[in-house]
DNA sequence: AGTTAAATAT
DNA sequence: TATATTTAAC
């Protein structure tokens, strides 16, 4: 009604503020129950006595919309206080306690409490009280048209104002007011049924799933839990639930590649492999590293859309000062049995099987790129850094301006493997030009070959770089590269098939590509459902980050573990997308 | 609180 | 229709 502010035409602007006034003698609840309202965009008071409640709520009959009070008190008890409200007042009283004993419930709501919470209550819970307000108005029948409903219901969105965070949850949702426009359709039932307040979707952002990562590495895979992911990440907003159905999502797509590169390691006939010894269980986190990216213009992290777009289009990525664009590296295949593991001395048997040697073995024909990549594995990034999926192609063949330096390479469409990311954007972007004679030669051989065998010998020549990249780590070199045609690949670990395609794809237009080798990579790449533009562009480097090296490359792993915003000297070891789990 | 699975929204 | 995310349930 009129008389409160809340729900007046001059407090249209959003955040509208509720006014709530809460009474609590416990300092420090009163102290939580406030920050908690006003990151509700409620407009809050305190009150540590109930008497004193009482003369406030007197002294300023309209000031007031909502009261939240706790029923134990010392100078009176609140349900006493509730009744002075409820018959002087008439606003909605929400009681609160730690307990939950039911005839106390019972006699709350006896009183006239709308509601009772238990402490420790949930924003959630605080997000959502002015229904009371609205549902106790329309049932007095006092409301006129539809205004104040919406109003209201624009409070069910609250954004997080925090300057200290670089973005907040309110940010992330998709459409911020899309629903607003549409609230004259609703109808009342809406509005006074709690149950219809819809949440609004959180996206995992490639920057926010960065600090999910980072959140996950810093306790310890196989010890990490939705709260204290949460509590690392602080980002205002984000619930429990939200990481605790991110982590689900996260553990499916790593068990999803660890049944997989199980099933390969079966069919991979003759060739064993060796086990390495053993490591801590808690070194097996996903390996992460950042992705080096060259960056043009764009330099907010709003790679190609603008906020109002599809969430999903909307990708942050942390660009460096320098201009350097950088993703998360996902988790590598090798290690997820750690976090797979169902039984319960998982830890040790994991131990053992996460870091095995790769050896593998090649025949070095029939090699089709699209029985290794699934379209949904096809990141599009391109220079002016545009991300999209792959139904968007053509999007970003409209907007991509460095269109013609990339080769069109098509992509069959795969069985559904490992689809983590069917919404997935992947920022793989070209990283940062450094000499690499080696890879200039490759590219160098590769121009020189004739059609027919560069095809074959992308993959070859791949494996020597690999190897290469490898003794640089200080490593042994890991055996030859070997890929099977066919489904089965001898590889042990589908993520490592992506990505050595992925690598491949890449080494092999990295460089200035004839024209004759664009064709001759669209040749193998064939068997096509969308044309796919797979943003590569010159001076790309090679990526020697492969799982089968890095399991035995323990002290360059450690050195990368944790470190993220590590500058790392990619140049020489270019990327992979392990952002592959990027949602 | 952590997980898993069903329900919804996109 | 397939996925992503939220809810509910265990």
């Amino acid at each position: 009604m009129d008389s409160s502010g809340f729900c007046s035409p001059r407090n249209n602007a959003f955040p509208a503020g509720l006014r709530v006034l809460v009474v609590d003698d416990d300092a420090t609840w009163l102290k939580i129950l406030e920050k908690m309202l006003k990151k509700c965009s409620y407009e809050v008071t305190t009150c540590s006595l109930a008497r004193e409640a009482l003369d406030l709520l007197r002294e300023r009959k309209d000031g007031f919309d909502i009261v939240i009070s706790d029923v134990n008190m010392p100078d009176m008890d609140g349900f006493k206080l509730l009744e002075r409200v409820g018959l002087e007042l008439d606003l909605p009283v929400i009681m609160m306690s730690v307990d939950g004993e039911t005839s106390r419930v019972m006699k709350g709501v006896q009183h006239g409490a709308c509601d009772y919470l238990l402490k420790p209550i949930r924003m959630k819970e605080l997000k959502n009280i002015w229904q009371h307000v609205l549902r106790k108005r329309i049932h007095e029948g006092k409301e006129t048209d539809g205004d104040g409903l919406e109003e209201l219901h624009m409070m069910s969105q609250p954004e997080y104002c925090n300057d200290y965070y670089s973005f907040s949850i309110g940010d992330m949702y998709s459409g911020k007011k899309r629903r607003i426009d549409a609230g004259s359709k609703h109808d009342d039932r809406e509005y006074s049924d709690t149950s219809c307040i819809k949440k609004p979707r959180v996206v995992w952002t490639v920057d926010l799933h960065q600090k999910f990562v980072k959140a996950v590495n810093q306790t310890g895979f196989d010890k990490v839990g939705p709260k204290k992911i949460l509590d690392l990440m602080v980002v205002p907003g984000l619930t429990r639930e939200n990481v605790a159905s991110h982590l689900q999502k996260y553990r499916l797509y790593l068990s999803r590649l660890q049944k997989d590169s199980a099933l390969k390691d079966t069919s991979f006939a003759g060739v064993k492999r060796a086990d390495v010894p053993p490591r801590d269980p808690a070194e097996n986190m996903f390996l992460q590293r950042p992705i080096v990216v060259p960056q043009n213009d764009d330099r907010n992290g709003n790679c190609g859309t603008s906020r109002n777009e599809s969430p999903v289009h909307n990708v942050n990525v942390k660009i460096h000062d320098a201009g350097i664009k950088e993703v998360a590296l996902g988790p590598v295949a090798e290690q997820l049995k750690a976090l797979t593991g169902d039984d319960s001395d998982s830890k040790k048997r994991n131990s053992q099987c996460l870091s095995s040697n790769y050896s593998f073995r090649l025949p070095s024909t029939d090699i089709t790129l699209a029985d290794y990549v699934p379209s949904q594995y096809l990141w599009t990034t391109e220079y002016p850094q545009i991300q999209c999926k792959p139904e968007s192609i053509s999007h970003m063949h409209l907007d991509n301006k460095f269109d013609h330096l990339s080769p069109k390479v098509k992509i069959q469409k795969n069985e559904q493997v490992n689809t983590m990311p069917a919404s997935s954007y992947y920022s793989i972007g070209p990283a940062n030009r450094k000499e690499d004679n080696l890879a200039d030669r490759e590219f160098q051989r590769i121009r020189e070959l004739p059609q027919a065998e560069s095809e074959v010998n992308l993959f070859t020549i791949q494996s020597e770089s690999q190897l290469s990249s490898t003794q640089q780590f200080g490593q042994t070199p890991s055996p030859t590269w070997t890929i099977r045609n066919g489904s089965s690949f001898a590889g042990p670990i589908l993520l490592e098939d992506l990505e050595f395609a992925h690598r491949n794809i890449r080494l092999s237009s990295g460089s200035a590509l004839s024209s004759e080798d664009k064709e001759s990579l669209n040749n193998v790449l064939q068997g096509v459902h969308q044309p796919i533009n797979v943003g590569i562009h010159n001076g790309e480097s090679f990526d020697c980050f492969d799982p089968a090296i890095f399991g035995a490359v323990t002290p360059l792993y450690e050195s990368l573990k944790f470190d993220y915003e590590f500058q790392f000297d990619s140049m020489e070891y270019p990327v992979l997308d392990q952002s592959l789990f990027i949602v």
